[in-house]
DNA sequence: TATAAAAGTTAGACTTACCTAACAAATGTT
DNA sequence: AACATTTGTTAGGTAAGTCTAACTTTTATA
């Protein structure tokens, strides 16, 4: 069993390994960092938790989580999502307010706790962020995304992500209501120019240019939390 | 901002002087029982909440909360019995799996979320044991539980307590399937012989005697868990 | 490539919550 | 009232997780 400041730079590790994704391993500073602790108290619990296997590490080395590691790093993280989820539905907590409330309680113990909260929320896949939640053995279910350009027509989807981040798309964006969640329709795709008709959440529809449609991600899963 | 650990003390103290009614001080062998630690332990601990003024305590003296210290128990008992709750109506734990986990869960702290909490079970002032849930005020709700002889004909109760205890007698509810929570709807009183005819849950209506009207406590609320 | 800067480690100390063993005070029993 | 038993305290020690300060290794750059 783990203590809570195990758990704690286990997931951080996770977390590091998410964000440099080419190479997932970190440094003693930037673990610290993370953790809000001295890179001194670092080195000693990545020690700690060499002797228990979970993390692959060697003197002035770069730090790995192991395959038993990532396992329990990934629990942590299913936790933490499915209780953000829970606020967020249930609760009626804001998108900003969860991540506080789901520090303290991804730390709680009761395997069927955290099942019966899954099903209790209806096996969601994404927590309210847009992040995919863990499933029970692990694995991370896979947002598929394409470019709202592929959309057939008809058919409905969710906004997902921009590929385009210039601020002059993110205004337009902006002007149009549309954010990470928003769930738009396509009515008619031109084939002439590229160009389609869509409905973003409940409004008129509207043209958008090819250039637009291959700017935007979107998912045709129905599973992310709108932003209120 | 209490520790985990003092937390637990309070509660213990708290909890013991619900125990002994009359006298609500506590024995330092007594405190470190309930908390499975060793009696040095509880000393110690006991002079830290001294210090915080959590608790009035003296050499070789009796336990008691200060009002300060009594109503931070109760804000960690009233989050006990709402997970306990919440576990109990939402997730499906049974009767005796809830309070494991409730042990833990009673120690996140956020305010917002054992309001939210409590308004999204409904405002719970019971708890699946029947205990009764402390308000955000510290207000513990009280069971008003009268004999099930003194209710009006017409009226629908809920079984709360039994005054006797007699084997013959606790033999007899099992036949009639009443357990706590049981509702209980009064069809008719017998004058002549104090006999009433009563429905129990979805039961045909039949016939009690005023010795057993008169052993059975009841509650007019409808707040109690049913036992499942 | 020599050296300065950055990154990482070690040693020694503190706090919390626990322990054991020895002692002191209060209580109960004849 | 004296003594035995129960109850509670003190002193000294341990482990986890943190710190600071001094040191070492790696890396980046002039």
């Amino acid at each position: 069993m783990l203590s809570y400041t195990e758990e704690n730079y286990l997931k951080a590790l996770l977390k590091l390994s998410f964000q440099n994704e080419d190479k997932p391993e970190a440094g003693t500073n930037e673990m610290a960092a993370h953790l809000g602790v001295k890179p001194a108290t670092a080195t000693d619990m990545l020690k700690k938790l060499k002797e228990k296997e979970l993390v692959n590490y060697k003197k002035y080395g770069k730090i790995l989580l192991t395959e038993s590691g990532k396992q329990q790093a990934l629990a942590i993280l299913r936790k933490h999502r499915l209780w953000e989820t829970f606020l967020y539905e249930k609760l009626d907590f804001s998108w900003d307010e969860v991540h506080e409330v789901a520090e303290q309680l991804e730390h709680i113990q009761s395997a069927k706790l955290v099942d019966k909260l899954e099903e209790f929320l209806g096996f969601p896949e994404f927590d309210p962020h847009g992040d995919p939640i863990p499933k029970a053995n692990g694995d991370l279910p896979v947002l598929e995304k394409i470019l709202l350009s592929e959309v057939k027509e008809g058919e409905l989807c969710q906004v997902v992500a921009v590929k385009d981040t210039s601020t002059v798309f993110l205004q337009y964006l902006e002007k149009l209501q549309i954010t990470i969640g928003t769930p738009i329709k396509v009515l008619e795709r031109i084939d002439f120019d590229g160009s389609m008709s869509i409905q973003i959440s409940d409004q008129e529809a509207r043209n958008v240019s090819m250039k637009f449609a291959e700017s935007l991600f979107i998912t045709l899963h129905q599973n992310i939390c709108q932003q209120k």
